[in-house]
Formats: C-alpha cells, sequence, structure tokens
DNA sequence: TATGAATGAGACTTCATTCAT
DNA sequence: AATGAATGAAGTCTCATTCAT
C-alpha cells in the first residue's frame, strides 16, 4: 500500500545513445515509437486511476502487453515515462508563458496587455482540450510532494505558478490590478482556474464549458481588477 | 520507485473487539491513546515529507519508536491511522458547516446571511490555526484517486465541496451572487482559498497573512457579489 | 551466468542497533543465533561447490529453509553474510601474526626466531584443522577480483601476505635467510603453502598429511635458509 | 549482487555448421576473424577487473562496438570465449610439456634432463612474455569451482598440474630429488611459482624480473634437489 | 550478415501482516 | 500488552538468448 521511498540503484551508466539501425521514419524506427507510444498510452489511465505512485512498472507492461524487461529499454525508470508523458505539455505551456511575456515585454500601452493574455489563455486551453488526460493528471499529482516519479509534475507546477506570478506582476505594475500582493492574486487565479478544470475533467457537473469559462472570465476580471 | 498496489492480503476476520480492560479514562485506557497518539504523531511530518502512499508503516513505527507489532493493535492498516489523524479535523469541519446551513436555513432576512459566512470562515480558520500539519496533508492529498489509505482525505474534500455548493446555493438564492452556475462559484473560490492557504502552509512568501486574508475577502467579494 | 555489477541500492540507512528485547542468552537471542548460524552454515557448502559469485541468496535460503526476507534481517547482502562467515578464522590471523610479530620484536637472540615461527605455523594449523572449509572458500576466492562479495577475502589474502612479508624481513635482517628480495621470498613461501594446502583440502592425493608438512619444512627451510 | 545461477535455456539445437561461404583466408574469413578477434580482444581486460562471472555478454558486446546479435554469431555462450580465449596458450602450455615429457622419455643420462627442464622453463616464460594477461587471467580464475564458463581454466589448471607431477616423477626416479612424494614437491613449485607470477603480473613490487626469477630458481633447486 | 529490439526467467530487496515469546 | 522475528508476495531491474529487419 506504500511506496517503495529512496532506493535507485546506482547502475551502470547508460552509454551514451548511438545512432540507431533503421533509418529515421524506417520500419524499426517506426516500431520504436510504436511501443514507446503504447507504454506511454497504457500508463496514462492507469496513473489516473491509481496514482503514479499506485502503478508498478509491472501494470504498465500488462496494460501495453510488451514483455517486462522492454520497459526498460524504454525507459530508465518511471519517472522516466512519466517526464515523457508531460514533455510535449510542458513545451506548448512554456512556450505560451514565453510569448505572452514576451508580448507583455515590449508593449507600449497598456491596452496591449489584455489581448497578450487571451492570447495565453487560449494556448493554455488548446492543451487541455488537446490532452485532457494529461491537465487532470497534472492536477492530480501537482500537490503532492515531489518524490521520485512524481517529480517532474511538481516541477512543472512550479514553473506555471512561477510564470503566473510574473504576469501579474506586469498586470500590477501597470496599474491593471487592484492594490494587491500579485503572488497573492497569481495563487487565487490559478488556484480557482485549477480547480474548475478539476472538476470539469473528473466528471462534476458544472454545466455548459462555455458558461464555466464565461464565468470564471467574470470571476477574475471583477475579483482582481482596479476600481476604474 | 512506486507502490505495493491493491493487495491487502486477505486476513483471517479479525475477532470483534472485545471491551479493553480498565475503565474508560483509567490508567490502562490513557496508556493506549498514549501509544496511539504517538503513532499519529509520528506519522504526520512523515506523510507530508512523503507523501501517505511513500511512508511505510515501518517507517512510522520506527519514528514513534514502538515495535511493528504494536501497529496492528491499534490500526488495522494505514487508512485507518490516516482515519484516525482526520477525524477531529473532520468533526469541526462537519459541524461548521452544519451551523452554518442550519443558521442560513432558519435566516430570515438576506442580512442575516453575511454573517453566517463569516462564523463558517472563523471556525475553519481555526481549524488551520489549531492544526496546520493536518490542513496541510489534506491540501497535499485531496486530489489525488481515492486510493487505499488516502479515500479518507479525498471523502473529506468531497464533503468540503458539497456543503461549499450548498452554501453557494443558499447565497444564490437569495440574490446575492452574480448569475452563475453555485457549483462553478463554489468551485472557485475553494479553489482560490485551497491554494493561498497550500502556499502560505508550505512556505511560499505571500506576505502577511492578514494581508491574505484581506485580500481573498476582497477577491471573492468583488468577483461573487451581484452588482448592488 | 554472470554477475550483476555495481548496483546495490542506496538504501534507508539501517537503523543503529537497538537492544534487541528478550535477554542475552534466552530464547530469542538463542533463536537469533540459531537463524543467523543456519544461513551461515547453508551458503557455505554452496560457495564452496559453486563459487561466491554463483550463489544466489535464493540459494541460501532455500538450503537454510527459511522465508528470502529474513535474510535481510540478519545480513544486508550477500558480502555481509561472506564477512561474518570469515570473521572468526581473520581474528584468528590476525591475532597470531600479531603475537609472532610481537615475539620477533622483541627476540633478543636469532635462536628465538623459529619458535616463534613454529608457534605461528601451529597457530595456524588450528584454524585450518578447526575450519577447514573455510580455509578452502579462502583459497578458493581469494586470487580473484575483490569485486562485491568476494571483497573480504581478498582482503584477508593481503592481510596475510603483508605480515608474511614482514615476519621475512625480520627473519632476513637477522641473516637466517639467502640474499634475496623479501617479498619474493614469502609470496613463494605463501604459494607453495597455500597451494599444498588447497590440494589436501580439496581431496587431491598427496599422502599423509605429517609427511606433506614435513615436505615443506624441509622446502622451505632448505629453499630458504642461508648457507651456515 | 551475484549471479544467475546455471539457467542456460535450453535451446534450440543449434544447426550443425555449414561450412561458410568464402575460402579460408580469403576476404570473408577473414572478416569472421576480425570480428572474433574484436570480441576476444574486448572481452580480456574486463575479464580481469571483474571477473569471468562478473561480466555480461552486454559488456562484451559494448565494449567491442559489435551488436549483442553478434556474438552468438561467434560464440554459444560465455564459455566458449573463454575457451577461444585461452586455447592458444593452452595449446603452447601443452606442446610444452610434451615436448618435455618427450625428451625425459628418450634421455639416456640424468644429465639430459636439466636441459629439458630448462627448455620447458623457457617455453612457458615465452607464453607469459607474449600474453601476459591472459596468463593473469588464468591465475585469477584458476582455482575457483569448474562451474559454467570458468571450466576451461579450471581443466588447463589441472592439465598443468598433473603434466608437472608427472616430470617430477621422472626427476624423482631419477634420483635427482628429495625423498618427498612427487605430487607434493609439484604442488609446492606450482604453488610458489604461480603466486609469484601472480604478484608480478599485478603490479606488486617485486623488484627486477630477473632477480625473480633468480630466486624462484635457487629456492626450487635448493629445496627439491636431493643431497649431492 | 549485422543489428538491436523483444522476451521472460530470475536476481535482489521491501514490506504488510502474523505470531511466538 | 509489547516486542520484533518470520513469512512470502510483489516490486524493481538485469541479462542470456532469440528474432525481425
Amino acid at each position: 500500500m506504500s511506496t517503495r521511498t529512496l532506493k535507485k540503484r546506482t547502475r551502470k551508466p547508460r552509454p551514451p545513445p548511438v545512432p540507431r539501425p533503421g533509418i529515421e521514419g524506417g520500419r524499426r524506427d517506426l516500431n520504436r515509437k510504436q511501443r514507446k507510444d503504447s507504454l506511454l498510452t497504457a500508463a496514462l489511465p492507469l496513473f489516473l486511476a491509481r496514482g503514479i505512485e499506485g502503478v508498478t512498472i509491472d501494470d504498465i507492461v500488462g496494460a501495453a502487453g510488451t514483455a517486462k524487461g522492454s520497459y526498460y529499454r524504454y525507459f530508465d525508470d518511471k519517472a522516466a515515462l512519466v517526464r515523457a508523458l508531460f514533455q510535449p505539455a510542458e513545451e506548448r505551456v512554456r512556450a505560451a508563458f514565453a510569448g505572452c511575456e514576451g508580448t507583455l515585454a515590449g508593449a507600449k500601452k497598456t491596452e496591449e496587455l489584455a489581448p497578450a493574455y487571451f492570447v495565453l489563455a487560449v494556448q493554455l486551453a488548446g492543451i487541455v482540450s488537446d490532452t485532457p488526460e494529461i491537465v487532470r493528471l497534472y492536477l492530480q499529482e501537482a500537490r503532492g510532494p515531489a518524490v521520485a516519479a512524481r517529480a517532474p509534475v511538481v516541477l512543472l507546477a512550479k514553473l506555471i505558478f512561477d510564470a503566473s506570478v510574473r504576469l501579474t506582476q506586469v498586470a500590477h505594475a501597470r496599474g491593471l490590478l487592484r492594490p494587491m500582493d500579485p503572488r497573492v492574486s497569481a495563487a487565487a487565479v490559478v488556484g480557482a482556474a485549477e480547480r474548475l478544470l478539476f472538476g470539469a475533467l473528473s466528471g462534476e457537473p458544472l454545466g455548459e464549458p462555455e458558461a464555466v469559462i464565461q464565468s470564471l472570465v467574470t470571476l477574475v476580471l471583477e475579483g482582481l481588477r482596479s476600481k476604474s
């Protein structure tokens, strides 16, 4: 019922990745990609149902229909698979925040801010809509201690929060927000948004997605903005 | 790196609890309570550091300085200890919400609502201030899947959310809130509050507690309330 | 067919050994000693038959008739068992050499040397006769690389050789030996003696033990001693 | 920390070796030889560093830079590689002893013996000097149990010892040696010589090789020979 | 023929749970 | 009632061997 704690053998250092035979996109390369994908695909619903820590490598290979040993050809351990699972989403998140920060940094007038935030929101929504299960897994695991296989998720949460704070600071500096600590408003907004998302993705009956989004926007705007 | 999953050996059914010798509150009963407490006390920081799933019975008895066999005299398994850990807080939460709901139910005038919510807030704040580590553990574990030892925490989260929705519905019905689904506003408020609390209890630098609370209240009020 | 190489998990540090319940020599203490002994006793013939590296923990617990998990209550790993196996012999070896060195150091006349060497020989012979299988295991493993579980044996070999060199140097300084590098004569004597012992303990037909010893003594004396 | 023990899967019987295409010594045959050599060359230092049992096929192909599958085209298993590694040296040893035995068998006068032994010594020294690492591996592994991949080495050790005994018997019969069991004197000489060699090849500081050899010869002659 | 991916037995180790002392 | 030893299932990871490409 509980975890193996620290362990992690000092293992023979894996040799640096040599070029694989079978050309890029060839039969072999394809098989490789498929196998790796099948492991990722098999792991995701298990993680959602039982938590990252509650799933064993055996469970994963069982669900993927591959041999136990094969797992270790593709992933060093469970954390590696989790990293791979989140990598695309993490890159998109990173890019979205970076883009927004860039736009804000170059903004001459205050009116340019709102569109930048809007673009960010749309991009994040795209991630949710493209990979809702990844997002749900993120929400489910992000607050746990950054132990072993969960570490990548916790780091992603930190990334998101820190970027949110920076964005909030910009808005704050421009006088768009009530006079309050940007870290507080950032935490409140992130918390509210994530909780709504969590509910939505977990099947809580929250009503129409559009209405939910509209409500959230209203809440945030009214809650945060300085009196005109 | 990961967990023993579901297992839980089919065990001989535990004999029905015989009445313990020694009168309630007597010497023996006291020893029992002390021993149980020492296990609870030892477990809490471990749970916080490594997550509930990441802590073994061995870890707990090791930290408590008792023998492993003794653990099973006091708790059936890890879930039982977690339940015991949350029981007092859960009762206080339940009572606080019940009290608030009762007050609201008997309220004649709309002006009686705000004080009721305020009383609730104060009571919840009391729990946080009395047992901050329990609250932090709650925040850390509440979103995980309701598996094994984490189940009681998830149930508590559900209890809180459901009660919050009901309270919101009341306020909504009285016209205090913007026209939006009460489940949405409840989720947003709970999410924002929990995220702030999580940050505060995890050592994020959010500024003075009073200021944080003040900010949260402002956010919620301005975000939620209908235009007067 | 081959070994797991480096591994060795970084494991949770074993707590410092607390005093065990059950008094020294009581039932529990006795059981403990018996269990440990049964593991050591079971391991020795396996090591002799298949080499230290060729024997698994499973083999050992299988032969000892205990559960797999029990092994780890008594020994951290295979090297720990090997150490325990050699400890008594190593202490006797160490004491024998130390005694001899002490006697030599205090010797006034050259005639006092021979008896000191003789006493050493008798003591070493006692070890062989008391624990011939340990000695055979030593001879079998001592030249392998000092890897993992074999390390204690290789260290013992080094201890023996170094002490032998020192003793030889004393004899050499006193003019008892032909003019040659003491390390060379020490290696030759140790090599000859160990090979004979190995043959004897492995069942090679070498004739009567007394005759073998007599021959060895003659060989060594005639081979080493300076012309009177 | 220990080994895969006996295993060796029951495999489909390998088809009888078809004659390889390409003429003996032609291009293809050459490639074959090169590949095989590169595996042998790669394996040797690994064996020395970690012991035969401590090295995996993966280690070998990794060091040789070939694919794992290729290994099995050249060697059935690890024992086959070890056999191939020792084969040239074994043939030279065999020939050297056979030559010596032949010369002795045909010797009319006792004076013809010493030159025969001398020739043998020179031939053995040649092997040491040509392939010191093979010899060191031999010394390192020869006393272990004749299990799996180590079997060829142990057989070689037996070959050497048996031949040594026969040679000693001849010398004994001719009255060259002290009256003692030839097996004993053979074991002593082989033991002393091997131990010195082991030290020399392992980097023990024994002084100049010539001096070491001179000392060994003196020791053996003085130790063994009958009083004139 | 060479490559390296796949397979699965099996090695090591942990840990929930039971039980003799 | 307390203790900690025993048990064995289950988890992680490795590696000899086979096989598709």
